[in-house]
DNA sequence: TCAGGTTTTAAACGAGTGTTTCAATCCATC
DNA sequence: GATGGATTGAAACACTCGTTTAAAACCTGA
C-alpha cells in the first residue's frame, strides 16, 4: 500500500527530526523533502503539524506504556500474593527498564526517547499537553504503587522524589549515548548498560534515603 | 538615561517571555510590545535576538556564578587547612544553594532560573551553546571539587551521577513552585524551604551510594 | 542657542511558516 | 476497460518572523 509507506515515511522523519531540533523548529518544507514525499502530504494525513505529533507519540509509546503497566501489575501482583510490601527496586524496574531496553531496540526508538525525555521542560505548550495525556496515567499508577512501597514517606516527600526520579530519567532519555553536558571530558560513549545500572544505584539509594 | 531604562526593559521582559514560552517561540514583536519599546529597539542595542539572548544570560550568570565559586573555593580551602578530604554535602550546599536562593530572590530571577534548568535539554543549539559557554567552567570545577570528595568513585560513574544531579536539579529550578508533572495531585505548592531540604536529602544519598 | 551624536520611530524587505486548493494520477472494483 | 474514491502533485495563500532603513526626536556639551 503505497499509503502507508508515505505515512510511515514521514513518522519516521518526524520523529528523528522532532528529536533532534524540536517540534517548533522542524518546518514541514525540510520534513516533507527528507522523507521524499509531497508537502501537502502531512495535511492530507494528519491533518495538522500538531496531528502529525500526536501520531508519532501514539505510535510509540501505546506499546511502551503497555509494558510499562504490565511490569508494575505484575510486581503489585507478587506482592500481594506474598503478603508483602512491593519492593522499591522491583517497582523501579519495572518502569525503567522496559523504557531504556525500548530506545536500545532500534534508532527510530532512541530518537523518540530523547523527544520524550525533553518534554518534562518542554516550554510548547501544544508539545507538553500532547506528551502528558498519553502519559499521565501511567504516571499516577506509578506514583501510586510507590505508595504503597514507601508507606512511611508523606505523600509530598514522595511526589518530590518522585521527580527528582523521572527528570533524571528524562536526560538519560534524551542523552541517548551522546552526553550534552560535560562533552569535553574524552569521547568514550557511556555505555547503556552501565548507565543503566548506576542509574539504578543512585535512585534508589535517593528513594530511600531515611527521612 | 532613557536609553538605560529601554535596555532593561527590553531585558526584564526577555528573561520572562524566553523563561515562559522559550527563545524561538518568543517573537520580538509580542516582546517589544509589552516592553513598551519600538520594536527595532532590540536590534540597535543588542544587534540581533540571539545578542539579547546573551544579555539575559550574562547580566544574571555572573553574579550568580561568582558566589557559587566563591562557595566552592571556599570549602576546598577549609578542608585543605584540615587536611581533609571537602564533604560532599558542604559542596553539593555550595553549589545547590546560592542557585535556588538565587531564584527566590526575585521575580526575574525566578524566571531566569526556568530558563537555565531548561537548557539541560534544549534543542536550539543557539541557547545551548549560549548557555554552556558562560556555564560550562563553573561546572567543570564543580565535577573535579566532588572527585577529591569522592576519590573512590571511577570518574566515568562520578560523572554520570554529576548528570544526574545536574538534572534533577534542572528540573527544580525550571518548574519554580508550580510543577508541570504531576499537577492533579492538588494545589498546594511545594515550597522552596521543603523542596530543597530534599533535594539535598536525596541527592546526597545518590551520590554517596555504594559501588 | 546651536551643533552633533544618540536614541526612537514607522515602514518596508525578504525569507520562511503551516495550510489550502484543485488538477493530475493511481488503483481496486465492477 | 471504464468508474469512483483515495492519493499525490505543483502552486498559491495568508501570515509571521528577524532585520534594515532613513527620517524624526531627543539630549548633551560648547
Amino acid at each position: 500500500m503505497s499509503s502507508k509507506d508515505t505515512k510511515s515515511r514521514i513518522l519516521d522523519q518526524a520523529e528523528r527530526l522532532f528529536a533532534e531540533h524540536g517540534f517548533r523548529n522542524t518546518s514541514l518544507r525540510t520534513l516533507t523533502e527528507r522523507a521524499k514525499v509531497n508537502l501537502a502530504a502531512v495535511n492530507y494525513h494528519f491533518n495538522s503539524k500538531e496531528g502529525l505529533l500526536q501520531a508519532v507519540l501514539a505510535r510509540r509509546l501505546q506499546p511502551l506504556n503497555q509494558r510499562r503497566q504490565q511490569r508494575i501489575d505484575q510486581v503489585l501482583a507478587e506482592a500481594h500474593l506474598k503478603q508483602e510490601k512491593p519492593s522499591v527496586r522491583d517497582l523501579v524496574s519495572a518502569f525503567v527498564i522496559p523504557t531504556l531496553e525500548f530506545g536500545a531496540s532500534s534508532r527510530g526508538a532512541g530518537h523518540f526517547l530523547r523527544l520524550i525525555g525533553r518534554t518534562w521542560n518542554e516550554p510548547d505548550e501544544k508539545v507538553r499537553s500532547a506528551v502528558f495525556e498519553q502519559i499521565g496515567p501511567l504516571i499516577s499508577n506509578f506514583a501510586a504503587a510507590l505508595g504503597m512501597a514507601l508507606p512511611q514517606l508523606p505523600e509530598n516527600i514522595l511526589r518530590l522524589r518522585l521527580m527528582f526520579l523521572l527528570s533524571s530519567l528524562g536526560y538519560i532519555m534524551s542523552s541517548g549515548n551522546s552526553s550534552p553536558l560535560l562533552q569535553d571530558t574524552g569521547t568514550e560513549h557511556p555505555d547503556q548498560q552501565l548507565t543503566t545500572r548506576e542509574f539504578m544505584k543512585f535512585i534508589l539509594a535517593g528513594l530511600e534515603a531515611p527521612l
